[in-house]
DNA sequence: AAAATTTCATTTGTATGCAAATAGATTGTG
DNA sequence: CACAATCTATTTGCATACAAATGAAATTTT
């Protein structure tokens, strides 16, 4: 007997995920209007590798080699990060963060970090940790 | 002492969450291929209304002014949905779904009902819970 | 009623995000 | 070694997603 009522966007997990990620943009957007969360990602582990390829950065980091490519033109734009073909492979971009990108991450590392407190405030420390937990293992 | 190695891009819900998205999405593309989960939540919600104005449906559906426009542009291209300007308010667009429409989401509902089901694989029904109610509250 | 404010929809611009196709470089295999 | 398969990066096309500006219509305020 399965009636329209039984189909509730708001009981749906995408619905919900995209509602909290929609939260967590734009507490991000508020304390770090100069980037997107992406390219932040994507600097914070340039800056923690030292050194990728591009296509293994965007694995890194989540991102498809369309987006990534996008990302890092940005960034290199900005003069965040250099880029290079690689001698023993001149198929792959080796890319490093620039002095200004490590400084600038280093900058907003913390309110990155503080955007992802006020994000999860809601929630007590234990149920915070629930929650990365249970959210790890949906990947 | 803050260390680069204090942040740890794993460690950031917006990156969990994009995961965790992107994997939802893999999973509704994977057994309704025809419709995206934007369009099917603005389809769904519109027949669960009835009938409402487009900055509405948004609202309801959380989606702001552009991108509710663009969804539902390609719903009335599709002639899922259908759109009247409002007598008593030449402002608003009223739109309500179309048999079509109507009967392409009962045919559609269960399949979406299965995404969420699949994401949630992972997790028993109590964790599921757990993790509906957590996120429910960061927004 | 006139003016100020608000609401609705549209438009523009920028940034993900992914699928699919392509070209060039490298690797693996017969 | 040659050739098939794979990998890397790029490009194109489409679909969210949001900020900001605009114009038209309705509401509120004075």
């Amino acid at each position: 007997m399965k009636k329209t009522e039984d189909y509730v966007l708001e009981r749906q997990i995408g619905f919900i995920m995209r509602r909290a990620v929609q939260r967590h943009l734009s507490i991000f957007a508020a304390l770090i209007p100069d980037m997107t969360p992406t390219q932040f990602a994507a600097l914070a582990k340039l800056c923690e590798l030292g050194q990728a390829s591009q296509n293994e950065l965007g694995r890194l980091s989540s991102m498809d080699v369309a987006t990534i490519k996008g990302v890092v033109d940005r960034l290199r734009a900005r003069k965040l990060v250099k880029a290079s073909v690689m001698q023993n492979d001149k198929r792959r971009l080796v890319l490093s963060p620039t002095k200004k990108g490590q400084v600038l991450f280093e900058q907003y590392a913390p309110k990155a970090a503080k955007a992802t407190q006020l994000t999860l405030a809601p929630l007590d420390k234990a149920e915070q940790g629930k929650l990365f937990q249970l959210l790890k293992r949906l990947v």
